[in-house]
DNA sequence: CTTGACTTCAAACAGCTGTTTGAATGCTGC
DNA sequence: GCAGCATTCAAACAGCTGTTTGAAGTCAAG
């Protein structure tokens, strides 16, 4: 028997102070270095408690792992009748936010970033639910910075130049702040990072607008 | 006693079979997945080489990632007449090609996306040796592209900004070949994908151009 | 109070890990 | 051949891991 049916009150208790618990340690250690027992500890609960309430290990990761799912759901898209310049600008900002804000519940950026690195398995449903979407909505942008006749590959690439520049800060963390002691994410600087990484790719991107278009491309470049 | 000062011609022979062995291994498996067993398995060593040519596996890790740092040594930046906007061009293929090309060696580049993750101390070491001239180097031509009145702190952004695009395709590839399976870094995709780095920062930097400089932003484009 | 389902607990289990040991082996210089 | 050294080997060790077990506890319903 993994889990019951019917979940007493104190049952649920111990169950959401494992979730809770297990988020951070799961992204303070990643998936194969956190121990159940370090878990079970922090959350004050028996080391047996993992297994009765998810099955195992991994069942535990992956309700986290969901639970993360669903709190980034509250992504709002902006309307799209807000000019493309400007919802990139809004997309950029909301997803440095969500990856470098050290608010309260900070795991669950850590968490996904070490799902890319070592994929356990929930990777897929990531994607599906969470990542694909984004990364249309981006598509969808940058199409039309970019016009129609721009081709799937240019746009596809000029996407993964704008993610990459916002991801870079997740994933190298280690090293820049190696480079730039006294490299800290408060808001004021996320703010700041966004608005360059704005104006680096609206710029970057005109690179690749269609010849004989500079109307377009004034209309890109004055963000 | 660790490491024998005399090695024979065959105790030299395991050591490097040893080097090689766990080169591939901690790049697939990382530092704590990969298990000296398995090292020694493809070795065709006993367990005990390990401990005995390098102490402990950690020594092992140590002496397979210096060994990866002399071989990146071996990186000839371009002399300073050429001009920045080529040297960038030069720069990004480099550092694309060394880190994704499926080339003999593979294991090196996926060695230090792992560093850069889960820095187990060496990282340090890397970044003094390595990382730090080329970030150097990369400062240098954003420098020159962007003119000496650029305040130092759009220089380092604009630099990441770079890097971000380049170190993107290392860190994310299981949600990139995800997103579009098929994905393949062949030579020709590589170049490719370095030309259109190249093409969307030399636009990006133009937007951080001191103002009325009309001159510099079409010597930066005209790549 | 008694029943019965749900939950917690301490203890142990089996497996894999890095590491050590001490004997056996191979090679070199005498 | 022999002593001395570096190296290899099979076996075992101690530690930590996730997991299981069976008893004890808890609480609501009959």
């Amino acid at each position: 028997m993994i889990r019951p049916s019917g979940a007493s009150d104190i049952g649920r208790a111990t169950r959401d102070r494992l979730l809770a618990a297990a988020g951070e340690v799961f992204a303070e250690l990643g998936f194969s270095h956190a121990t159940v027992r370090e878990i079970c500890s922090r959350a004050g609960a028996n080391i047996a408690a993992v297994n009765y309430h998810f099955g195992d290990k991994q069942g535990l990761y992956s309700a986290v792992f969901h639970y993360a799912c669903t709190l980034v759901a509250e992504h709002v898209p902006v309307g799209s009748t807000v000019p493309a310049r400007e919802r990139l600008r809004v997309f950029i900002r909301a997803f440095l936010a969500h990856m470098l804000d050290e608010g309260r519940p900070a795991w669950h950026g850590k968490l996904m970033a070490r799902e890319m690195i070592e994929p356990t398995g929930v990777l897929d449903d990531l994607v599906g639910q969470s990542i694909r979407p984004h990364f249309q909505e981006l598509i969808g942008i940058v199409r039309e910075l970019l016009g129609r006749r721009a081709a799937d590959s240019v746009v596809r690439r000029c996407c993964t130049s704008i993610i990459g520049q916002c991801v870079f800060f997740l994933h190298s963390r280690p090293i820049l702040v190696r480079l730039d002691p006294g490299l800290r994410f408060t808001r004021e600087e996320i703010d700041a990072l966004s608005e360059h990484i704005t104006l680096f790719s609206l710029k970057g991107l005109t690179a690749f607008l269609p010849k004989r278009a500079g109307l377009q491309e004034s209309a890109a470049t004055s963000a």
